[in-house]
DNA sequence: TAAATTAGTTTATAATATAAACAAAATTTT
DNA sequence: AAAATTTTGTTTATATTATAAACTAATTTA
């Protein structure tokens, strides 16, 4: 009945930047800090564990001077975004 | 834009055991363990939990000479189920 | 050129989920 | 009827995780 949720959508900020990037092409570091308020430390960490998972890719670049990190959601990273949705669907819409 | 998901009901086992809740007046601790599959030591620990956090009540009785924990959902544990829920929304329901 | 800002990583800590070990009563087996 | 087993949980220990603090390196400003 109640299917396993993928660890590592299951935690806020990774499933915010999953959710980000399913809707923005591209999103780069500070995109996200802004919008999600959580410190560089914890971005840094999740943004690892993402890519490490093949979810993500990460595109390191110069952007005026300065290094910009952008992100881009894999085909694998949106099939688990979908799974994970579909499996929630049965907590959260719980039907006799 | 992405509001805080409630620690309490962000939790896999929690809210399996709310999500029951929600459809059944009244679910015991067995039925919690055949349905979610977890160890009695955790169902335990996450009882107390949400039963500290005032989201569900905890009634324990007797039933054919056995002990037995039943659990009812509060006003509270509705409220911030729905709340929950409806924070959700705006991670897995992306819109541009 | 010293101080401040930008952009991020590494490391340490605090919280959390989970299971193993334990307890107590009831039932079954020998 | 004593010993072993089963039922129904709780307590405690461990492993994982989320998060922030501390740090690094390059750039810009005063």
């Amino acid at each position: 009945m109640y299917k396993d949720l993928d660890p590592l959508l299951h935690s806020q900020l990774r499933l915010a930047i999953i959710s980000l990037l399913m809707v923005h092409e591209e999103v780069d570091f500070n995109q996200i800090k802004d919008i999600t308020n959580a410190t560089s430390g914890n971005i840094s960490v999740q943004i690892k564990k993402l890519q490490d998972a093949g979810y993500i890719d990460v595109i390191k670049s110069f952007k005026n001077n300065y290094q910009n990190t952008s992100l881009r959601i894999t085909n694998k990273g949106i099939k688990a975004f979908e799974d994970y949705v579909e499996n929630l669907k049965q907590y959260i819409k719980p039907a006799k």
